[in-house]
RNA sequence: GGAGGGGUAGUCUAAUUGGUAAGGCACCGGUUUCGAAAACCGGCGCGCGAAAGCGCUUGGGGGUUCGAGUCCCCCCCUCUCCGCCA
């Protein structure tokens, strides 16, 4: 959510801004109307407000003296102003209702850094790591070599479930382990963060915090239960709102936080592309890196967020590229993003395998998660990021192609070894 | 799931059995001091307002009342005990 007073303030700024999103700004002509309609309820409340507390005790003194008559007068009197309040109460309410409408489904102001572009086609590439695996022969397809070697299974998957769910077995289980565990020890081993396994199943006040809620409830699984539940299409949302509606201590920032679960996602709309294989699924594995920071240092953490969730593609030998989103392409809470893509040899292609965004204080304003910059000051919002370090189920596409030999085996990374008892190859 | 105790501003703690949130600590500013400590004065949740001010705020939501931290209803969290369970 924006600062409402800022977009009060900076209203043609604000619709420039947005517009480079293809926002459609029409909106917030009826913000201008419903913000002045809200306010102006507001006042009138408190000018009838103060009449009323000043005669409401007056009653009580008046009846206990006795004066029962000039107790009754006094009550009609604030009876009729609790009158009229509750009517600008009704109209405050009201007009606050449509205003948050409005507020909740504005996008974050893309930094000033972003390309400006309506799609993908205006995104454009930092920086590029590594060559694609010269193989010599045309390359298979994870599906074709996950079957050859039986270590995955989707039509088991579809049987037990239904379609777009993974099912890894055998080496191939053992490599989506041995990619978490290596994952999370150079994250919190090398660089710093705090490892953490929060809940993978919240509520909705988590999941409006980080801004999936209310406008994109399609994306997720709702459990049928007595209270609106929901499973995480990210680790982002129970670990950015740990510190929900909390004020942290300044020399506790930055915090940064290294999170594996699994995620979910309805991949509602998405009928049609990435049928094939694990590279679109319902549910999919993913260490997910979190820091909450001061606003001055937001934009030098994203390059580190970035680089950090890089290294374990450096680690890996797999080609890569960083590539920083248009404003047309990018999630909606955010202000900048840097997608990470990895090779693909079957596709011939870069595919998405994280995604780092800075968030400015959009998610922490919806949460309230602040800090007091010095002692005394007033409380202030903190900077959120994330970014995948990585996505597992890609990381294990990317491996098990990028990887493939001639004679159909596949070869370990180097660094995954002793994650997998020595293991050098399938197959 | 059952029984009981709790939830008050950053934190800790009050509030005549209904009368409009009092204090302590921490923190900030000022006075004092060579400087500091102490002491004293003021500030110390959010909103509207240019300001003076005014309003809102006792876990959340409803209700009764001229007036609710206090009474009634629903829900959340937490602690203790019992039951169940991995």
């Amino acid at each position: 959510m924006l600062d409402i007073s800022y977009v009060r303030e900076n209203l043609d700024e604000v619709r420039r801004r947005l517009a480079t999103r293809g926002f459609d700004t029409t909106v917030l002509d009826r913000f201008e109307e419903l913000d002045v309609r809200r306010r102006r309820a507001i006042t009138e409340h408190g000018d009838l407000a103060a009449e009323r507390n000043r005669l409401s005790p007056e009653i009580g003194a008046l009846m206990k003296e006795g004066k029962n008559d000039e107790a009754e007068a006094k009550r009609l009197r604030v009876k009729a102003l609790k009158e009229q309040i509750d009517a600008l109460d009704a109209e405050r309410d009201a007009a606050e209702h449509d205003l948050n409408e409005i507020m909740f489904g504005i996008p974050n102001l893309p930094h000033e850094s972003v390309p400006v572009g309506k799609d993908e086609s205006a995104n454009v590439e930092v920086r590029r790591w590594g060559a694609a695996p010269e193989l010599g022969f045309e390359p298979l397809d994870h599906v074709t070599l996950g079957e050859k070697h039986g270590i995955l299974d989707l039509p088991r998957a579809a049987k037990i479930t239904g379609t777009r769910f993974p099912l890894t077995l055998g080496a191939g289980a053992l490599l989506e382990r041995a990619l978490m565990n290596f994952m999370l020890d150079v994250h919190t081993r090398e660089h710093g963060y705090q490892e953490v396994l929060p809940p993978v199943i919240v509520n909705s006040d988590s999941l409006f915090g980080t801004g999936q809620l209310p406008k994109f409830e399609q994306d997720l699984f709702k459990l049928d239960y007595e209270r609106p539940y929901y499973l995480i299409p990210t680790a982002e949302v129970p670990v950015t709102n740990m510190f929900r509606d909390e004020i942290l201590e300044a020399d506790s920032l930055p915090r940064k936080m290294a999170a594996h679960t699994l995620c979910f996602r309805s991949e509602a709309g998405s009928f049609g592309q990435d049928t094939r294989g694990i590279i679109r699924v319902h549910q999919f594995s993913k260490v997910e890196l979190v820091w909450c920071v001061r606003p001055e240092e937001s934009y030098a953490v994203l390059e580190k967020l970035t680089d950090d969730a890089s290294e374990i593609l450096r680690r890996l030998g797999l080609h890569h590229r960083v590539v920083a989103l248009s404003t047309g392409d990018f999630t909606s809470s955010s202000a900048k993003t840097y997608d990470i893509e990895v090779w693909i040899p079957s596709q011939h292609t870069f595919r998405e395998i994280s995604s780092c965004s800075n968030f400015e204080a959009y998610q922490a304003r919806r949460a309230q998660i602040r800090y007091r910059p010095e002692p005394g000051a007033k409380t202030q919002f903190v900077h959120t990021l994330n970014g995948s370090g990585l996505a597992i189920g890609r990381t294990w596409v990317a491996v098990v192609e990028n990887y493939q030999q001639a004679d159909g085996s596949i070869l370990i990374p180097e660094a995954l070894r002793c994650y997998m008892g020595g293991l050098e190859r399938i197959g």
